[in-house]
Order: C-alpha cells, then structure tokens, then sequence
DNA sequence: CAAAAAAACGTTATGTTATAACATTAATAC
DNA sequence: GTATTAATGTTATAACATAACGTTTTTTTG
C-alpha cells in the first residue's frame, strides 16, 4: 500500500536525492523548470506535501526548505544537525534515551507530547578541516 | 549598555506579552495599525528582529511565527512546547543533562555543537482538561 | 556645545514562500 | 465501462520578509 509514488513525485524526491543542503520549493522548482516548463509553485508544493507525509523528505523549519529524508523509517521525532558553514543537513536518530527524557520532561509539565522536533546548529566534520 | 528598547520596540514586544500563543509579524501589525496607521512591516520585522538578537523574543520556526521570551536568558539553546489544540507555547529552559547529552552525542559525530533548538509538539494541561 | 558619526525610523517597492480554487485527466473500484 | 476517487494543470493570490534609500534622532567626540 501507499504506492503513490507518481512520476511528478519522483521527480521531486530525484532533485533533492541530489543535494546535501536542503533545498527550498523554488529552487527545486527551478531546476524542474529547466527539465519541462509544465512545472509551477503548485505542482512542487502538492509534491513536497505529500513526499513529507510519507516521509520520503523533511522541511528544515528554521530554513524554510526541503531535505530528502535518509532513514524513512516511521518516526515522530526528527533530528537534524545543520552546517552553518557548508549547510549541509544530516538526519541524525534520536536514541532511545532521548526520546524517554523528552517524554518524562513533558509529563512532569503535564503536557501529552505527541512529537519532537530538533535542530542543533554548527559546523560539520569536514568544514571543521578546512 | 544594550538599552535600546525603544518606543517602537516596547510597542512590538507589549503585542507579544499579551499573547499566550505565538503570533506571526502580520498579526502584530494589525494589531499596532489599529493603534497608529504608521506602522508598516519593515517597521514591525525591524523591530522583531531587534527583539530576537537581544533574546526579548523567540521565532517558532515551524509555524513562522513569534512569542516574548519568558526567561530572558542569553542562552543558546531553545526548547518549547507547542500544543496542537490551543497554540499555547511554553518555553522550557533545557537541563544542563540535556545540553551535555547532545553535545556528547555531536562530537560522537565529529560535529561541533554551537545551539541546538528544539519544539515539542503536543496536547497541554489545560487543554486535556476539556 | 556643535559638528560628525551612528543608530533608528519612515516609506516605497519588491522579493520569497505557499496555498486557494477550479477545471481536467488519470487511476481505481464496482 | 461507468462512477468514484486521486492526481494534475493552471491561474490567481495570500502570507511572509527584506532591500533600498532618504530622514530623523541619538550618541560620540573634539
């Protein structure tokens, strides 16, 4: 089931599959533009809802664009270490332990958590070398 | 030193105060137009802009929205929970255990950790109640 | 204090991100 | 093979954000 992976879709995931940053909607428009001029705001959009539903790709929040996902497992809880300097974006699994201080955080403030959302920010190992 | 809390900016972070749920640059301004037809939005992201880099306020990243620090702390790591109902946004002060969890967890990965930002999503206590 | 420099503000325009709405086509189910 | 649902094409516009530039206010400093 959920084999909806159409062509437009594909296309989509193919562009980001290509890049270690994120990318944002416009520039995987552009990119697709150049390719076939049928491509608009909206096909992009529908594409990346559906790619981040069924966890093929993620929206970095804080840059407002689009990475293709590296684990696609199901999973609540995302966490992504971002690059300042080459901004590259790794998808990082949350262990266990994080998650269950996360959760027990939340109850003691009475708070009924449904998902974790992390970024942390710096500079990656190979901008680290330069 | 750092008192440049203008007129202006009071105005911006006195519409946040009000706010228990994060507010987007758009709301601010209709709210402080209603006030005086002066305000534009250069002068409200002027403002917010302001606000952040002093840590008066924070931006919610997945909702591109802004809420008035309830800590005002220099501090580079940020932890708020979100409720999916009501919007409400508690901002929580992350744990010095947490803080060496994932800086532990960074330099496993060869990535030097400089702020990490994190958004719990879920159901308040207030809001479990109904 | 007065001139110079820096910071903040007013204003206009425009760039960037994202979705609404509706017609059409393709896939699926009966 | 027709009805239903899902996906797409297309146009327009909503929502978010900043560039650029001139003016005013504040701060610095000679």
């Amino acid at each position: 089931m959920s084999e909806k992976l159409t062509n437009n879709r594909q296309a989509v995931l193919g562009v980001l599959n290509q890049s270690p940053s994120a990318m944002s909607a416009y520039e995987i428009l552009d990119a697709l533009h150049q390719l076939d001029s049928k491509w608009k705001p909206a096909t992009v959009y529908r594409a990346l809802n559906f790619l981040i539903e069924e966890h093929y790709v993620h929206r970095i929040e804080s840059e407002q664009k689009f990475i293709s996902c590296s684990h696609h497992h199901q999973d609540n809880d995302r966490h992504f270490l971002i690059c300042k300097q080459c901004g590259a974006v790794a998808e990082h699994v949350l262990p266990v332990s994080a998650k269950s201080f996360l959760a027990t955080m939340a109850a003691e403030l009475e708070f009924t958590l449904q998902n974790n959302y992390l970024e942390s920010h710096g500079v990656c190992a190979a901008c680290q070398k330069q």
